[in-house]
DNA sequence: ACGGCTTCGACT
DNA sequence: TAGTCGAAG
């Protein structure tokens, strides 16, 4: 007998999955003697025992808590194994975790739509597995229940005394009375058991669940019974759950909105939000967050689970607390360029995989002034177009940074004083973040058969981007080869011809060297500075007085300038470009990514010269730029105002002429060239109208609901 | 003068 | 758009 499937949008089946102390897991399965003993894992052994960032869950049964530090750890409970996180380049290092995160994600992410949440978590959209598994089974007919899922909580469900808990479970999975939604909940549970053992099998990690109608009640659930447990959400046991959940234990609520919300309002449980109506609510919090406080507290959530499987963003970071705090320009770039570095290895290693560039450089920092009362005041963060190779990101970090600096100190204060005792500011806090992610549509394929098939995508790869992109030496023996047999020759004289002004202000640059001021300064030398220009800002001229005076005498300014010329020629150049049919500005994009792959490198991985041909390091240094093609996407930072006429639609990512080709002039078929995992989301960015993401949580998701508001 | 570090989303 | 802010884990 067919049952009637609601339209309803609470006829869902969301699941929710966290991994137990997740990086004392990845610890233990690197080294299994750990297992079962009471660890955790720190960072920074120096102050006070390093600072626990997770602890496994017999540590917790001794009372050990997260927050502490690790001498207070081994106070509580002294048989306990400290486990430290990998450091590299001065800083932790939190790849293996992501990595092993990422294992986890392509188990979990086969039976239905997968959004990885954070590096330990995923939600599920298992709707259509429930589906089918309850069309092709009804669960009345269900009998043989792995045993995983016969350990299932289900909440609402009174343990009668004596009775066994599994024949419980095993009942209410099969209940021939259960409302279609519960059937499709127990199917859940079904599904994420079996998912959950294969997690254990394939990457030995447990993992806590929760499955319910929806992400809000998933991920309370999933917190419910831990670890290795997983917890259902019933309709009918959302309303008591949540009568007494107290406010802060909701998601978002956690902060000073739910802090708002008991001091302002007294509500201390999700319930005691009931009694007020939804106007009430929006003229308090606004019409958004109101809405959503409504629905919430009727245990209502629309927020669907997006299909990503990949981070948005990638980003490095270090905090330099208390006398930690950095006061020179020099150490400031010392850490800017371990952070960069970082970084740089992580994009790679996306471009690498996922195919996927970045496009934005973010620089956030935290700074104090010392004898100002002000001196909380926040560093503004600075980015810019972001160009790939470790070193471009660290010049442009390091400009971000004086920006940011200059902004900080206020107009009038543009000379930095960075003698050692004198500077009167201090760093507390430094990141880079790379943003704007978008997959190379190098499914391309099709386009590259076009052009005669010699493209290769990924290729090998442990090259580096910087290896391959601008290092490449013109006097190395095939340097010359650089785009031949990858553009067609008349494509490549316009390129050239469109880089020869670019060419010149980068010999230039590299010529004077910006950084030998500051490598100076590394070894401890006092030293001046001034402040400049972030990458792509135009206003270098209008630089206020004081700062003139340095324009003559600073290397980066007289760069920064030449470049500024050379965009302006670039950006004629580039229209010329513009007018093509999309292309050959699709072709654009795919050269810039992928042309040099081929090129032989003179610089390894960590950007050490091992050419045999150019003599010194230094003396290569402004050599092997001379004569190089820069390619398009390595400029086209300073293009961050150029027209983007080539986007058809709203919301694409912008400021980049490279990325500007017609997405109606693509096949879709390329995207099934794409790796499976970035599929979805490349479909979602050619979408035309897809509208941005503004009301999440409010009115518009309101409608979608159906419960009367009286 | 610290729990570090990372990511995401909303707002303006 | 860039930049700020809040939140979570």
């Amino acid at each position: 007998m067919p049952v009637a499937k609601p339209e309803r949008c609470d006829g869902r089946v969301i699941a929710h999955v966290d991994l137990d102390c997740f990086y004392v897991q990845v610890e233990q399965r690197k080294q299994p003697n750990l297992r079962g003993l009471p660890s955790a894992v720190i960072q920074y052994n120096s102050y006070k025992g390093g600072a626990l960032i997770a602890v496994s869950y017999e540590a917790r049964n001794f009372g050990v808590k997260r927050s502490m530090r690790g001498d207070e750890a081994k106070e509580t409970c002294p048989q306990i194994q400290l486990v430290q996180v990998p450091v590299a380049r001065g800083k932790a290092d939190l790849n293996s975790y992501r990595n092993a995160g990422s294992e986890v994600v392509s188990v979990l992410a086969q039976k239905g739509r997968c959004e990885r949440a954070s590096i330990d978590e995923v939600y599920l959209d298992l709707t259509d597995a429930a589906e089918t598994m309850l069309m092709e089974t009804p669960t009345e007919n269900m009998q043989d229940f792995e045993e995983e899922v016969l350990k299932s909580h289900v909440l609402g469900l009174e343990s009668k005394d004596g009775s066994d808990a599994k024949e419980e479970i095993r009942k209410w999975l099969c209940r021939s009375d259960a409302g279609y939604q519960d059937k499709l909940l127990a199917c859940g549970a079904l599904i994420v058991a079996d998912l959950r053992m294969q997690v254990l099998n394939e990457t030995e990690f447990t993992c806590s669940a929760g499955i319910a109608h929806n992400k809000m009640l998933a991920k309370l659930a999933s917190a419910m019974n831990k670890p290795a447990q997983q917890t259902v959400v019933p309709h009918s046991s959302v309303e008591g759950l949540l009568e007494s959940l107290p406010i802060k234990k909701m998601k978002q609520l956690g902060g000073k909105l739910g802090s708002s919300l008991q001091s302002d309002l007294g509500v201390n449980t999700v319930g005691d939000l009931l009694q007020f109506s939804e106007e009430r609510l929006q003229q308090r919090y606004g019409i958004n967050t109101g809405s959503w406080l409504w629905n919430i507290a009727r245990g209502i959530s629309g927020e669907e689970v997006e299909g990503r499987l990949l981070p948005k963003s990638h980003g490095s970071g270090k905090t330099f607390p208390g006398p930690q705090a950095l006061k020179t320009l020099a150490s400031v770039q010392h850490w800017l360029n371990q952070l960069c570095e970082e970084l740089n290895e992580r994009l790679h290693t996306d471009l690498d995989q996922n195919k996927r560039i970045a496009h934005t450089l973010t620089l956030h920092a935290r700074a104090y002034k010392t004898g100002v009362s002000d001196s909380h005041r926040k560093f503004p963060s600075k980015s810019c177009p972001l160009r790939y190779g470790t070193r471009k990101i660290q010049e442009d970090a390091l400009i971000l940074f004086q920006a940011g600096l200059r902004d900080f100190l206020g107009f009038y204060n543009c000379k930095i004083n960075n003698g050692i005792e004198h500077s009167n500011w201090g760093i507390t806090s430094l990141s880079v973040t790379a943003s704007k992610i978008v997959p190379i549509p190098s499914g391309t394929h099709s386009i590259a058969k076009y052009f005669g098939g010699r493209f290769q995508f990924g290729s090998s790869s442990n090259q580096s981007l910087d290896n391959v992109i601008v290092e490449a030496a013109p006097s190395s023996p095939s340097g010359s080869e650089n785009c031949s047999g990858l553009i067609p020759y008349d494509m490549q004289l316009e390129y050239l011809e469109e880089d020869t002004g670019i060419e010149h202000a980068r010999a230039c640059l590299d010529q004077q060297d910006p950084f030998c001021n500051l490598s100076r300064k590394v070894d401890g030398l006092t030293e001046e500075s001034s402040i400049i220009s972030p990458p792509g800002s135009e206003d270098i001229m209008t630089e206020s007085e004081p700062c003139r005076d340095f324009l003559a005498k600073e290397p980066m300014l007289v760069s920064n300038t030449s470049r500024l010329k050379a965009v302006e020629k670039k950006k004629t150049a580039g229209k010329k470009l513009q007018g093509n049919c999309s292309i050959v500005n699709f072709f654009n994009n795919y050269r810039n990514s992928q042309s040099s792959l081929e090129q032989k490198n003179v610089i390894n991985v960590h950007g050490v010269k091992i050419s045999s041909s150019l003599g010194s390091p230094s003396a290569s240094d402004s050599n092997f730029t001379c004569n190089q093609v820069e390619l398009p996407a390595e400029n086209s930072h300073e293009e961050i105002d150029t027209n983007n006429s080539g986007y058809s639609r709203a919301n694409m990512p912008q400021g980049r002429q490279a990325w500007s080709y017609n997405i109606d002039e693509i096949d879709p078929s390329i995207i099934d060239e794409l790796p499976p995992e970035i599929q979805d989301e490349f479909r979602a960015w050619l979408r035309p109208y897809k509208r941005t993401n503004v009301v999440k949580r409010g009115s518009s998701i309101t409608h979608y609901f159906l419960p009367d508001k009286k």
